[in-house]
This record gives C-alpha cells, sequence and structure tokens, in this order.
DNA sequence: GTCTATAGCTGGATAGAC
DNA sequence: GTCTATCCAGCTATAGAC
C-alpha cells in the first residue's frame, strides 16, 4: 500500500507469498480439518520453515481466519458477477453452483459445518465475522425475495430455508458421491442442485 | 454370558458400567467433537480416572467404535419397530425423525459428517463396518421401494437420494435453528422433514 | 527474514502400588 | 479393578544465530 512505486513490487511479492500460503492452508484445511492440520504441515507444503509461517501469520487461528476470509470474499465477488436481471432464486442457485464447484476442486467447504470449537474461534475473528454478516444479509434479502415471488416457499420460515441453503454448501453427500459413485464433478453438482431446490420426491 | 447364575449380576453391572461409560462418550462427541474429545473428559465425566477407563476399552478409537456402535444398534431397532404397513417413504421419514431427535437430545449424529480421519479410523473397526453395511442395504432397498411407487423421485439417481438422506440426519442446519431460532425441537424436527422430502421451493 | 533448536504443554497410554 | 504417578509423542509458539 506504499505511495513509491518502488515498494509496490516488495508489497506484491509479499502478497504473492500470502497468497501461496493461504493456497496451501486451504488445501491442508480441505483435507485433514483444523484440529488436525499443523503448523508444519502448512509449511512444508510451500517448503518454508515453521518460524517463517509465523512471521506472515501470527497463529494458527489467525492463519485459518485469513484463508476462511479470503473464501468469503471470493463469494461476495461471486454474487456480485451476476447479472441484474436474473432472479433472487437463480442467483441463490448459481452461489452455491459456485460453492460446490470450489469443494469439489480441492476447495474449503463455506462453512465449518464440523466443530462447535472451529466455529467459536472464528467468532472471535472480528474481521470475519464482519464478512459473513454482510453475505449473510445479502442472502437472507435473497430469500425474502424469492418467497415473495413464489420461487422459494412462501409457507416456510426465511431462516430455514437460509440455514439449510447454508448446509448444502458443506453437505456430507458430496463427498460420498466423490468417492463412492461414478458421476463427475459436473454431474453431482446438479444432482446436488437439484435435491436441494426440489427435494428428494418431486417427480419431474 | 456365564452360563452361572451367579456371574450374571456381575455381567449386568459391567454392562451398566459400559453403558454410563457410553453415554459420557456420546456426550462429550456430540458437543466437541472427536479430535477434542479427551479421555480425560470421559472419565472426569462419571468420576473414575483414565486408567478404570482403560480396562474397559483398549483405546480412544475402540471407545467411540463402541459409541458409534450402539447409536447404529439403535438406529436398527427403530427401523425394525416400524410397522409392516407402512410405506417406505414413510419408514425413511420416521428413521430420520428419530435420528433427528436424538441429536437433539444431546446425541450423536448418524455419521461423523465432519472429518475425513475419523471415518478412516471408523472403517478400521470391522464391527462398526458390519452395521453399517446392515443398516446401509436395508435404507438402499427402502430407497428402491419408494422410487418405484413413485414416492421418491424415480428419475433420480438410487445413491443421490441414499447419500442425501444420510447427510440430513447430520444437517448443520439443525444446530443453527437450535441456536438461533426460537423453534422449539418438535418444530425443528417437522421443518427438516419437510425440507429433505419437499426441498426448498415447493409451494405446499 | 530465514533457519535450527527448543521451550512448554497437552493428551494417549501404561507401570506399579494397593 | 482402582488409583497416583509417569512416560512419550506431537504440537504451538518462540529464542537466538546468521
Amino acid at each position: 500500500m506504499s505511495i513509491f512505486g518502488k515498494l509496490s513490487f516488495k508489497d506484491q511479492a509479499f502478497k504473492l507469498r500470502e497468497d501461496a500460503i493461504l493456497d496451501a492452508t486451504t488445501g491442508v484445511l480441505a483435507s485433514k480439518g483444523f484440529d488436525l492440520m499443523t503448523m508444519d504441515d502448512v509449511a512444508n507444503l510451500i517448503g518454508i520453515s515453521k518460524p517463517s509461517l509465523y512471521k506472515h501469520f501470527k497463529s494458527k487461528e489467525d492463519l485459518v481466519g485469513a484463508a476462511m476470509i479470503r473464501l468469503l470474499e471470493g463469494a461476495n465477488e461471486q454474487l456480485g458477477k451476476l447479472p441484474d436481471e436474473m432472479g433472487p432464486r437463480d442467483k441463490l442457485a448459481a452461489l452455491l453452483e459456485w460453492a460446490l464447484r470450489v469443494r469439489l476442486e480441492g476447495g474449503l467447504p463455506f462453512l465449518p459445518s464440523t466443530s462447535n470449537a472451529v466455529r467459536e474461534m472464528l467468532m472471535r475473528n472480528l474481521s470475519y465475522v464482519a464478512k459473513v454478516l454482510k453475505l449473510n444479509s445479502q442472502l437472507e434479502k435473497l430469500v425474502q425475495q424469492a418467497q415473495k415471488l413464489g420461487e422459494l416457499n412462501p409457507e416456510m420460515p426465511t431462516d430455514v430455508i437460509l440455514y439449510s441453503y447454508y448446509a448444502r454448501t458443506c453437505d456430507p453427500a458430496v463427498d460420498y458421491l466423490q468417492r463412492f459413485s461414478k458421476m463427475g464433478k459436473e454431474e453431482i453438482i446438479s444432482q446436488m442442485l437439484r435435491v436441494c431446490f426440489e427435494g428428494l420426491c418431486k417427480n419431474s
């Protein structure tokens, strides 16, 4: 952020390295989860030593928080890209599709569905909380609009829809399908979208 | 299992103590998850020392496996209780309802949705795997029957339905509703059942 | 800034007395 | 079988040399 052109190289390099660290963190988190991820895992994966890692992020909590924040920023950006003429339900579907694709390509699930402790840890990260709240209010509005238009069930409480929507972004069925079925990524995504909106009953 | 009446008292007492240990294990697992659960947690909760705990279960993996096995046995028993005249879809709904009620009352989620490592650990427990396979084959049959009858979407792959069904038993939306909504247990259960079978769209 | 080395702690598992 | 006391591995985080 220097006003001198000279330093922006350094800043850029710094940013690149941080991005590489966050990539590695994301990968380890996706495969082992927070509790089993060690700082050595991350450091070794990018070929630096643990103390160097601590120069960039002052704690494990801080590091994981940064990875989650980057994910939320991606979601936010994705949401902003959607054309204005798109209906609210289609916007929700498109964002879910994006989240599932990220996961299927080795990224993180949107929410730490897993553990209470992880959730609480993230909630102590004010920067993370701010981004969650921002995204949440956008999504809540979309759900309400969709309900008014009859695109989503108007008789269902908004929070039931919203939380169930979040839950689909980290649905374990995705992992099972990826492991035990012959389906490809895109087919898994389209099936999950269908299950989410239509349920298990509907005859098409 | 002695053939002498005398010893059955001892056996019964032993069984009771093991049940108490498994209750405690279940409670700790439900609140902290596998990785953060310590043997001290369990031992302290029932007022015995760690070595005593190890007399009953030879490792943490063994202990958690036993708790999961007891849960699966409960599910199996529940399934067996359902009247024969009940349709396959209603049976699936009734079992899901039971699983959600167990969870809302502080029990364990059906699947270890969370972690890869936990799943692999359980898969090394042959007794657990046997029970999973047995339950799975029953549920798969029910899904197929329901699809034939048109009670569940016949055009959807059976494994998509089955895995999504499993996923609903550990749906994080339940936790969020319990924490952030004013809904009671029974209302949460009925809403989750509706979301599962009807999806987020359907107008009732 | 990067490393090697290590402090400090926690938690699984066990030895050995009673 | 129950305990106290302890071992040992692995992890977060840091000290201190270069």
